[in-house]
DNA sequence: TCTGGGGTCCTAGGACCC
DNA sequence: TCTGGGGTCCTAGGACCC
């Protein structure tokens, strides 16, 4: 870990009221005028409310039914303009880029700036007032008026704290020192990662503030809290933060959900309603050029308990039918007769290269490998169409990492032939999984044949080099 | 009209391998 | 031969964040 810092070099910024600050801009008709942006439909949630619907008590996270009856007639109820937030968003994110190249983008409206990382500059309260005040004042330039709130500290954790002392539009500097005395007052739910669940167990020991906990010993925390969350709240409760800011972040994993307006008990139903959502995860894998391993289906119960049944194939994929299959087997291993609320499909082990995955009709098969390098075939194999010869599977065994081989599974009762540099066939039933070297940005040229195609029927592999 | 959608990280247990 | 231990991978669930 880096040394802590000793002077006030990083930057918090937050959009203030994000989503419902752009609305207003862009609908003049909505200044002045509680607005409430999130989900409008019979379960939704408030994702942001103006400072004008706070006042009335709408907040973030809230339903958006309980929103409707705190504020008055006349407010108004958006369901959200995303593409809009995210050009707002970009030309902030550039403006921060401008002061460091080290800028920690952590959602839509808010980011961390290593100060240090960027050009000298004047780290003094005064230079740092002065550069908090351009940079607000440019962004609201550039954005047509929304407002930034800012903190600068030491660290991480005190310059986030410090960007929420003073909304909306203001800017708070936590001098290098005076970190204890700002933090040890606040609710131990100051601290990052004191949820509710944490804070409920603190406060059964009698521990309220963030000076409370900095008294527990960490032997204690770690009995209670486990090790890596025992030795985080011992560290974070004495302002000792050197989580450094970290620019460029790979995605770990991708997924979709949706809430249904009704539960969904029928199967037939969620099936159709999991293709949908493979649909689109397959799309946003596609458009960020990756491949997962693993799939993972999420179910919300009807009383609200959560179930997720996850997958691991051998390699990665981005291949809807191979993904909603998957997704569908476990889906068909949860029990959802007495109707779920919401159902998620999502992807982790995500690498830049590929794996695809055929799925086979009963009767003859014929791959082209011509980039591949592996062929697998499933232990259970359907009757054989007339006229098919069996001979017995190859011998030659490969690891997967082989690159030239191909992989014939125990019990796989086909025959092969290989002509060339790599293309396969045979008799089989269920999958065949193809792997390729290296990124793939378009389908490769992986065929299958019906039994009946007369190619086959005359017992000769086709020539689809033709073609 | 109770409770979104998209993420991250951690824990614990079991399988498997050395 | 028996027993034990460590490391890694996978799965399921939970807490948390915006």
């Amino acid at each position: 870990m880096p040394p802590a810092r000793r002077e006030s070099s990083v930057l918090h910024l937050d959009l203030d009221a994000f989503f419902a600050a752009v609305e207003q801009r862009d609908k003049p008709s909505l200044r002045g005028r509680p607005v409430v942006v999130g989900g409008v439909g019979p379960r939704g949630v408030v994702s942001t409310a103006s400072y004008e619907a706070r006042k009335f008590g709408a907040r973030s996270a809230m339903p958006t039914s309980e929103a409707r009856r705190r504020c008055p007639a006349g407010t108004a109820f958006l369901g959200g303009r995303f593409d809009a937030y995210r050009m707002s968003s970009q030309v902030v994110m550039e403006l921060l880029r401008d002061l460091s190249p080290v800028v920690e983008q952590v959602s839509v409206d808010e980011a961390y700036v290593d100060l240090a990382a960027g050009p000298p500059r004047d780290l003094t309260p005064a230079g740092l007032a002065a550069l908090a005040e351009d940079l607000m004042e440019r962004i609201q330039v550039a954005t047509g008026g929304l407002t930034a709130s800012v903190g600068i500290a030491t660290s991480k954790m005190m310059a986030k704290i410090g960007s929420e002392l003073n909304k909306p539009a203001g800017m708070t500097l936590i001098e290098p020192g005076t970190e204890q005395e700002v933090l040890g007052p606040m609710s131990v739910r100051a601290i990052a990662g004191v949820g509710p669940a944490t804070a409920a167990r603190l406060h059964a020991f009698g521990v309220e503030t963030v000076a409370d906990l900095a008294r527990v010993s960490e032997g204690d925390l770690v009995a209670i809290f486990g090790l890596a969350q025992g030795a985080s709240l011992t560290r974070l409760a004495r302002a000792e933060d050197n989580r450094q800011v970290e620019s460029q972040r790979e995605a770990k994993s991708l997924s979709v959900e949706e809430t249904f307006d009704v539960d969904i008990a029928d199967p037939g139903a969620l099936e159709r309603e999991l293709d949908l959502l493979v649909a689109r995860l397959a799309s946003r894998l596609g458009r960020a050029a990756l491949f997962g391993r693993t799939t993972t289906v999420k179910v919300r119960q009807h009383d609200f308990s959560q179930v997720t049944r996850s997958g691991t194939l051998p390699w990665a994929t981005g291949d809807p039918a191979v993904i909603g299959r998957q997704a569908r087997r476990l889906l068909g291993a949860i029990d959802v007769s007495a109707g779920i609320r919401l159902l998620g499909v999502g992807v982790s082990g995500l690498t830049t290269h590929a794996q695809e995955e055929l799925e086979l009709g009963e009767g003859l098969f014929a791959v082209d490998l011509a980039i591949s390098t592996e062929v697998e075939v499933p232990d259970s194999i359907g009757a054989l169409p007339g006229g098919a010869r069996v001979v017995e599977p190859p011998e030659r065994r490969h690891t997967p990492e082989v690159a030239d081989g191909v992989e014939w599974r125990p019990g796989a009762d086909v025959h092969h032939e290989e002509y060339g540099a790599g293309w396969v066939w045979g008799s089989g039933l269920g999958r065949v999984t193809v792997r390729f070297e290296g990124p793939r940005t378009a389908p490769g040229p992986v065929r299958t044949f019906a039994s009946d195609d007369p190619a086959l029927a005359a017992g000769d592999p086709p020539d689809w080099r033709d073609g």
